[in-house]
DNA sequence: CAATAAAGAATGAACGTTGATTCATTCTCG
DNA sequence: CGAGAATGAATCAACGTTCATTCTTTATTG
């Protein structure tokens, strides 16, 4: 009942709508449905269809964001390496990998390249989180020396979580949540042998 | 005229309009005003709306599938080596780059989990093509011996060149076609030194 | 403490638009 | 002339949006 709420519990409805029958096929008529309230009530509280797509994508980005600049900000004493195996474990964490998440997450991917709002959305989301992994890479890749490229490295990371949340996503009989991360760390590993050191 | 040279220009027409407009817009209204033709001409060749779509899908993983196993047939004594840098060479060459291919694809991927139509379509390129990388990669391992997992690093690279092809089409101001292709021999090379071998 | 007024939420039937599909007609070659 | 291709106006269903009405909660007053 409290505005707010009642927000979130559309948008909610609006993630599963997506995930069951793809950002083309939604209607108010199956999201109201599927709130169990009234056709009406969508456009009460965000206006328009667009509106309420639009802070549906911002609902996923804002929160992916945040646990992100949380894993960024873990100030305590943590040695950088720790830092970056963290965030592997992040982006990989159910919570992240929900399927109804990834499924809205690529949905609007799939649209932004033409829709100039979502676009913008993306984009801000983009340079954040890749900003905040450069910089975290690049300060583990400070104790390699010179041997590593840590641009490269993190151009490389970046496309590779996107890649494997995609496959996730698309093809879950053969890539599970755990052996992407492995993938994901094997990696690293590769230009910082001393992550897994052992474990693993 | 000839019935096939229609259908493969309202598939382009088709294709235009995703990557204008986002597979969510797309009308065949606007679909065969780009073709220049007249609006019932659509279902007159497709039969409906549905069906040039999929059909659509479908040319362009076919196009994909066949420049795939062309490189992977390339039987003369091409070494498997070479053959992986023919793959990466390929992967981003201007032809499969082209934005208004990757903003298809994408468009149907962020569909393709719940539509059985495209996701099936999807799921065989995708098999057909993981299946011939895995291959290859096996190759060029096993002359590095058990120090490699063939299958791990398969999995990375498919996922890489995913989500290359993703900030390809999303952030061409931060990522273009030459840098990716860069990007994806860091990775290869990683795990296969002699891949670059000076040159790059 | 009722009783009631006022405000805010929610409803869902009705409206208007959009867009896929159909098909009688026209066009174009052989 | 005849057959296949193409046209585009008409049709019909689906969907976003509106809004008069109903329901719920809070505030006010005797």
């Amino acid at each position: 009942m409290p505005k707010a709420l009642r927000k979130r519990q559309l948008i909610q409805a609006t993630m599963e709508c997506i995930a069951g029958v793809g950002l083309s096929q939604v209607t108010l008529a199956a999201v109201t449905r599927k709130a169990a309230l009234s056709q009406g009530i969508a456009n009460l509280h965000f206006d328009s269809k667009e509106n309420l797509l639009m802070e549906t994508l911002r609902f996923v980005t804002d929160e992916y964001n945040s646990g992100l600049q949380r894993i960024f900000a873990a100030s305590g004493g943590e040695s950088a390496e720790m830092q970056l195996r963290g965030l592997v474990e992040f982006q990989f964490s159910p919570s992240v990998t929900e399927v109804t998440k990834m499924a809205v997450w690529f949905a609007f991917y799939g649209e932004a390249k033409s829709r100039p709002t979502y676009q913008s959305i993306c984009a801000d989301m983009d340079r954040k989180s890749a900003q905040g992994m450069k910089k975290l890479i690049t300060r583990v890749a400070l104790a390699y020396g010179q041997e590593v490229d840590a641009a490269l490295i993190a151009d490389g990371y970046i496309a590779l979580i996107d890649g494997l949340w995609l496959n996730l996503l698309l093809s879950p009989r053969k890539l599970n949540r755990v052996r992407a991360k492995r993938v994901a760390l094997c990696y690293l590993s590769g230009f910082f042998p001393s992550l897994v050191e052992g474990s693993n």
